[in-house]
DNA sequence: CTTGACCATATACCTTGGTATAAGGTCAAT
DNA sequence: ATTGACCTTATACCAAGGTATATGGTCAAG
């Protein structure tokens, strides 16, 4: 039950000196030792590690993972502060979906106009994206 | 209708250096130039910027978006070859959209969780993107 | 009781994606 | 014909996100 970290390492498929760079950037939260000091893990560290691998992918930085990880339902006043900044997230994640969305359709077009074998040389697939430029940032 | 490097920059929010980088990394064609060696740029090189910049925001690395940059239709067997390279961006772009929306799915539960009242102390943002693991990549 | 595979820290280095600076040419306006 | 705001190339530097390396301790197996 208890992982040490070259098992971590080896379960989620990253280096082990990433481990412990995500444990001084605080990403990682500072594990439990052995006597002789070597750091013991629950296997949630796994399913942390392969969320930020995952959340890297999708365009978020270390620091905004950081706050998603921090992300936490709790009591009283805590709990409206956590709420205001998990609905702020979500409203990232719909825009980034949008755009991804847009994307798509460029590409679904820029194939489809290829299997209909009409050569289109001017770059379609700068269409995509033009508009929002001032509301996003 | 002819644009310097710097009316560029401007329009499209960039550093001047950043365009130059990209020409030198093959992001960017290489302009035509005044007699005094000035680039000139027609105004498509603003989209192509923005585009850029927002395949950035989506977690696409500057190697990706030269490839999807360069998706065009042309005739006869480039035009099959470039359709398979459409088709699978589209795999890549519809995978980011699915890991997207079952990241905004937890943070709606989140949300609700807390108008709720209901504290978790776990953390519940790791639920996410937890299965697919082995197939992304 | 030593060998090999682990672990520890500390420090140096690497890649990506830029940004800044130095040294100088261009050009429109005064 | 000079000033200021542009442009040129070349080179150096920077931040983020790791990765490698040096030096040494731990531990189970033979």
């Amino acid at each position: 039950m208890a992982l040490t970290i070259g098992q971590v390492a080896d379960a989620a498929d990253v280096n082990i000196q990433t481990i412990r760079y995500y444990e001084r950037r605080g990403l990682f939260p500072t594990p439990r030792r052995t006597p002789a000091g070597y750091r013991l893990y629950a296997d949630d560290a796994v399913a942390r590690l392969r969320f930020i691998k995952h959340a890297q992918e999708l365009g978020f930085s270390l620091r905004e993972i950081q706050e998603l990880l921090g992300l936490r339902v709790r009591h009283g006043a805590a709990c409206d502060a956590g709420e205001r900044k998990t609905r702020q997230k979500i409203e990232v994640v719909q825009q980034r979906i949008r755009d991804l969305q847009r994307m798509r359709r460029t590409l679904d077009r820029l194939a489809a106009a290829c299997t209909a074998r009409r050569p289109t040389d001017d770059c379609p697939i700068l269409e995509v994206l033009e508009d929002h430029d001032d509301i996003s940032h």
